[in-house]
DNA sequence: GCCGGTCGTCGAAGCGCTTCGACACTCTCC
DNA sequence: GGAGAGTGTCGAAGCGCTTCGACGACCGGC
């Protein structure tokens, strides 16, 4: 490891072959023979070879890196994003890439950098809103993406993300089931909203359309995030509809709050109020009581993302949009 | 965008310069008239070039790229360990750096892969146990290194983390000042301690030793993460010493539910338990009350690590061990 | 027994950049 | 006015890899 790294040449020699069969074996784009390649791979091992990757970079015009940009902004709940991360990490590796990290910080000019200078052969874009000013960037580029998240515009793009139009339904159908007839939707903090981030309000549409469907009273409400203006949503929702008896939440940073809250307000849940949460498994789980919840399949979703851009690098052709179906898991809180 | 890239020798053709002449101008490690300089560069804009971050990495032995190594592991707080590698990679993009993403999933077979083949210059580890099996290899690593936290065996490596001792002790400190003389500490969940995680031990180390110091009667215990056990903690916590007054948490997740359990346990804060937590300043704000706090300075952490870096790789001795002063800011809840 | 067709391997030409030595100038100073 | 010391620029040699075309060796088919 220390001194200077060994390269193809000393395998070459090793091994007693050309450069090109010693890459040639690595790459597998031409037949080697068995005995050769055994020879090749043994001084591969017996040295400790690892390609260089910026030569390799540079002859084959593939970097086997993909950016990963990340938003950093208030209302995003940060875990959700981390889980998002690491199963785009651990796909990417899987297709043997790795990930560059970027934050919107730098905004649309960290995105050009890194495509310009062949530092990444693609992108995964989280967190898009619904007028993105990274969306125009991204068509003019020459490196494939993906989008997470879906902006207002999506025609040409590839975006993936969980149906939230359909999780926000099938929570409402769920209540329904339960008899329950005047519930609330708890959503996001308002700014959330006013930004136009898309998954916040498809999944206000998803309830309300559901509502009506089912001829039900529901009420959708945006959600900050402190104790005091849950405390103060939830009491004020309970003396306006004395019959509310289901509540849908969206907001992970609030769910803890509006269950602290429904305590206060001698509420039992499920008993007084059922509660569904749109939210990850473990937060769901760790609630009390463990809460009904349709879960935010972060990992599948990141999966997803870096099987579809590595379908786009191929030269592939990916369907525009992906919406992965939302999973009800019942627990004590319905 | 599109089609193929600028090279530098159409930059240079197009501004009547050598290729040598404008990688100068770009690199500065030679003087240049100010004259060709205004020409090569206006060239540069009106080409739109960028150079190519595999053939500079490949000629000049730098990819300008470090690695974040991320846990992603039970008990980690997670929003704490996303500023962390926000405000690196911040701070990396000001050394002209980007950053690469490795998750702990593919254990040091991903470290040694990214270093061996020249990906990265330098790395950056987060969430340092105290017996890492990490260790071993970046000290045999060419490449340097710095650790976020401590391990068992410092000797050699560049660390860089909060005092947590001193932290634990200032909140001590503090509470002894506003007259608390039986107090408790809530720290990280108990598979934390036996994992061995330095920052959790340490900060426990610090509030036993000020506890001493000032004469107090002081306990120690490992805290759960969900709201019953939480407040089964809180309530024999109680039970056990009616006369303690002053609480020290130092678990984001909990710190939550400790104020719940409170409020259901009708202990006002601040005036029958005063609570000092140990976390970064946006979860003390929200609470409510707000908390005093002594802040996780995570931008802080993570910019002083790149700082370390980048001066380990230009040659520059580094201190082995960096420690950063606890700050306590006083809210409402003391 | 000869021809065409794989199969397996090699050598060499780049990929786009940095860096080293060389060289032509221009000053400065005695 | 010539030696010595900078300046500013150039050309060329790599950096370590991939990939293309070439070319023996070997195969089966007539």
């Amino acid at each position: 490891m220390s001194g200077r790294a060994v390269t193809i040449s000393e395998v070459a020699k090793h091994a007693g072959v050309a450069v090109s069969t010693v890459s040639y074996v690595l790459s597998g784009k031409r037949t080697i023979s068995a005995d050769t390649r055994r020879r090749v791979l043994d001084s591969i091992n017996a040295l400790g070879y690892h390609p260089n990757a910026g030569a390799r970079a540079l002859a084959s015009r593939r970097s086997n890196v993909i950016a990963l940009v990340l938003p950093l902004r208030a209302g995003m709940h940060v875990p959700v994003l981390m889980r998002f991360a690491s199963a785009v990490v651990t796909a990417a590796r899987r297709f043997d890439h790795d990930v560059l990290l970027l934050t919107a910080d730098e905004g649309t000019a960290g995105i050009r950098r890194v495509a310009a200078s062949a530092l990444v052969d693609a992108l995964v874009l989280m967190d898009v809103e619904l007028d993105d000013r990274r969306v125009p960037l991204l068509r003019e580029l020459a490196e494939p993406s993906v989008l997470i998240g879906f902006p207002a515009e999506p025609a040409g793009l590839t975006c993936v993300d969980l149906d939230f139009a359909a999780a926000g339904a099938r929570c409402v159908e769920h209540l329904a089931e339960r008899g329950h007839d005047e519930i609330a939707l708890l959503g996001a903090p308002s700014v959330v909203y006013e930004r136009g981030t898309g998954f916040a309000r498809r999944t206000r549409e998803g309830f309300v359309e559901a509502v009506d469907a089912h001829g039900l009273k529901g009420v959708a409400l945006a959600c900050e995030e402190t104790f005091d203006e849950v405390y103060e949503t939830v009491r004020d929702l309970l003396l306006d509809q004395p019959g509310l008896s289901g509540l849908v939440v969206h907001n992970e940073a609030a769910v803890g709050h509006v269950l602290a809250a429904l305590r206060q307000l001698d509420r039992r849940v499920p008993h007084d109020v059922a509660v569904v949460a749109i939210c990850p498994d473990d937060v769901a789980e760790r609630a009390s009581p463990p809460l009904t919840s349709v879960l935010i399949p972060a990992e599948e979703v990141g999966r997803e993302a870096v099987r579809l851009v590595m379908d786009k690098l191929e030269g592939r052709v990916v369907p525009d949009s992906t919406l992965l179906t939302p999973q009800l898991a019942v627990r004590a809180s319905t």
